[in-house]
DNA sequence: GTTAGCATGTAAGGAGTTACATGATTTT
DNA sequence: AAAATCATGTAACTCCTTACATGCTAAC
């Protein structure tokens, strides 16, 4: 398997095929623009992971229209556009469904979160309350580590620390709004699935989180 | 050179012993405590860099103090405790005096802000505007990406980019609080330079950020 | 007609992690 | 005397980046 299992990569071009099938150039665009505020993609991962993702059978390209078909009677076709197999659709489900800490890491958080629309109830739950968990161990290990040290520390590791604890704290404090309306969300409309036949059969209960605090 | 030139580890490494002698175990307690809220590092990747470190004659082991000595006589010691060389010295002082992209990125400007002590104040306030002219940038492409956008996003990918958008906006703000305290503490009183003989020779103008507002 | 941006790809390598292996020291 | 945690280290691997190489296509 050229792609890992813990590849954040292969589930942000996957979940962004379901969408509409796009290339290899706009794809990135699109992640970039989606995930820009947590990571950027560079091509020299992106298109050795859409070639694995081929060879693997989760996509295929799709064949290019009349109007692409123009151009493309001189050879090499410019773009490849790509889209999901059925197995692709599979592999997708099957990496919306993983609620470890492969779901709840800073790496990998953002890009489950953003396809959350696809996951199950239940599922968003457990990687929301171990996001939070994870931020309070790290919230409490800075914490004590901090109450054991002798020394005074200068200003500057102090203003670091007290912006780092802030970030952490107000991260926290948004998950639990979020748990809060999944909770809510949950409890007022139980999960109904419908057979779309596309292979992402689970409509969320409710259109997703409606802030309910500010 | 066995640790390459970005190497965040480095500066790390070199920042903590600076302060104090200290075998590798503590130290990455210490770094942890230190830089917990943005990044953790592993033993895997420590003992490689102290023993690189040693090779290149940047650190070097610091003899045992006799109470140690008792164990010792037993066989192998099972601290190594490591301090700053001369030549530790001056290589500290020159990653503290990079301001590039190596200063500003994610990943390495909280292990430089940490270390701001030691920096001089010209090259503290290039790094602070560096960081900010960089995450301005990232604001930008993902407001003008998400402007070109057809499609409506559904809600949870709204509330992700909502959420990304104000910590990136919250962060340049404290940047903006501490260039201006920078900037003010810089015209009230003229770098001085001091002779400790430590080869870390500036003492910065004031304590550091003094927080004007909240 | 030439710059800028679109589009695809590869080779080499950096910066770390995980998992393992081992033994010393302290606590209970 | 068992368990926890302190302490050091290595091998294999992952995931991604940088730098390069190439050609197409639209705009000015």
């Amino acid at each position: 398997m050229a792609v890992g299992k813990g590849n954040v990569l292969e589930l942000a071009v996957l979940g962004s095929l379901h969408e509409t099938p796009l290339h290899g150039y706009e794809l990135r665009k699109r992640l970039n623009a989606l995930l820009g505020m947590f990571r950027a993609f560079s091509y020299g991962s992106l298109y050795p992971c859409l070639r694995s993702l081929l060879n693997d059978g989760l996509i295929m390209e799709e064949p290019p229209t009349p109007a692409e078909s123009v151009t493309a009677l001189t050879g090499r076709r410019s773009k490849i556009v790509y889209k999901l197999t059925a197995e692709g659709k599979e592999r997708l489900q099957e990496l919306l469904t993983q609620s470890g800490p492969s779901a709840w890491e800073d790496e990998s958080f953002g890009v489950h979160f953003a396809f959350f629309r696809h996951t199950e109830a239940e599922v968003r739950l457990r990687i929301l309350e171990g996001r939070r968990s994870r931020l309070e161990e790290r919230l409490e290990g800075v914490r004590t580590a901090l109450a054991r040290t002798r020394e005074r520390l200068d200003s500057y590791t102090l203003e670091l620390q007290r912006h780092g604890l802030e970030s952490v704290e107000r991260e926290v404090r948004w998950l639990n709004e979020l748990i809060a309306t999944e909770r809510s969300g949950a409890r007022a409309v139980p999960e109904e699935i419908i057979e779309t036949g596309d292979g992402i059969g689970i409509r969320p209960p409710d259109e997703g989180p409606q802030r309910t605090a500010e």
